[in-house]
DNA sequence: GAAATGCCGACAGAAACGGTCGTATACTAA
DNA sequence: TTAGTATACGACCGTTTCTGTCGGCATTTC
C-alpha cells in the first residue's frame, strides 16, 4: 500500500531522462520508452498528460518529441505525481464531495490530514533535478534532511 | 494515489475505539462495526488480522471480544496498516524479491526510498492514543511538529 | 505527399479491493 | 450438557482501478 502507480514511477523516469539529456530539443516518446524498457503507448500518454499540466511542451512531427516546460529544478515529484494520479489523500474517507459518507465524525482522518501534508511537501521538496543528480550532492542532502526530520519527529513525540 | 485501503482506516477506526473505552474488558467486532456503521463480517476479519500480528488480544465466548495488546500509547499508526495492508512502498519497484526487473537502474527508487522512510517515521510516530485524544494535546503537538519538519524541508531544499 | 510524431478515445485483461457466506472452533452461562 | 455468543478461517464474487493495446486523426518536417 501507499504505492505511486506505476504510470507515476514511469513518468518520474521519463522526466529524469530529460533532465539528463538537456543538449537535445526533444526527445520522442518512443526514445525514452526504449531506454528504459516501457511500453511506448503507454508512456506516450503519460508524456502527453504531462504535456497538458504544462510540465512538459510538445512538438509534433519528424524530429519532434517532448522537453522540460521549465528547468529541472523548477518540477517537483509532487507536481509530476498529481499530474499523473490526481490529487491523493492518504484517508480514503478524505472528502471526494461531501465528506465522510460513514459515520458522523470518522475522527481518524483529521490527524492522517497531517501525515498527508507531511508526505506533500517531502515530495514538493524533491526536484527532477535532484532525481537526475542522484550519483551524490542531492541525494546527500536530502538524506540529512530526512535525519533530521526523523530527530525532530521522535524528540517532539 | 497514495491512499491508505479502507481495511486500514477501519483498523485505525477501531483501534481508536477500543483506546477510547479502557474500562470494558473486551468488545466484540460486533460492538464496533455498529458504532462506526462499518460492514461487521468485514471488521471481524481485520480484527483478526491485527490479533495475529499481536496488536489485539481476542477473547471467544460471551462477553468475549477484542482488547488492545499493549497500551494505546505503544501502538503506533505505522504497526497497524503495516499488519492490514502489509509492508508499503513508495515506488512500484522497490524489491519484491530480485529488485527491479524493468530496466537494468531505475534509478529513480533510490530517492524516492528515502521518502518512503520519511513517511515510515511519521506514521510511526502516530501512536493510538494520539488519535483518540484528537480533541487537542496530542494534535496540537502533532501540528507543530509537522510545522517545524516543513520548515526544515523547505530550508534544506 | 510521405514519414515521423504527437493527440485522443475506446477497450480488454489483470489485479486489487471491498464485502459476503458458510462453517468450524472456543468459551460462558444456565 | 446444551444453547448461545463470539472468534477463526477459507472460499467466493462483484466492482473498481491499473496496465497496456489498438485504431484513427492531426501536425510538422523533409
Amino acid at each position: 500500500m501507499l504505492k505511486l502507480t506505476k504510470k507515476a514511477d514511469y513518468g518520474l523516469m521519463a522526466l529524469k531522462y530529460l533532465a539528463e539529456h538537456p543538449e537535445t530539443p526533444a526527445l520522442s516518446a518512443k526514445d525514452v520508452a526504449d531506454a528504459y524498457g516501457i511500453p511506448a503507448q503507454l508512456l506516450a500518454k503519460i508524456l502527453q498528460q504531462l504535456t497538458k499540466s504544462g510540465l512538459l511542451r510538445s512538438h509534433a512531427g519528424m524530429n519532434g518529441g517532448y522537453a522540460l516546460a521549465r528547468d529541472a529544478r523548477e518540477i517537483s515529484a509532487y507536481e509530476v505525481i498529481l499530474a499523473i494520479d490526481g490529487p491523493f489523500f492518504i484517508t480514503s474517507c478524505t472528502k471526494g464531495k461531501k465528506g465522510c459518507d460513514l459515520t458522523p465524525s470518522c475522527t481518524i482522518k483529521e490527524p492522517l490530514a497531517r501525515v498527508n501534508e507531511t508526505i506533500a511537501s517531502v515530495l514538493k521538496s524533491i526536484s527532477i533535478q535532484d532525481l537526475a543528480e542522484h550519483e551524490q550532492p542531492a541525494a546527500r542532502a536530502h538524506a540529512d534532511r530526512v535525519q533530521a526530520a526523523q530527530r525532530l519527529v521522535s524528540l517532539s513525540l
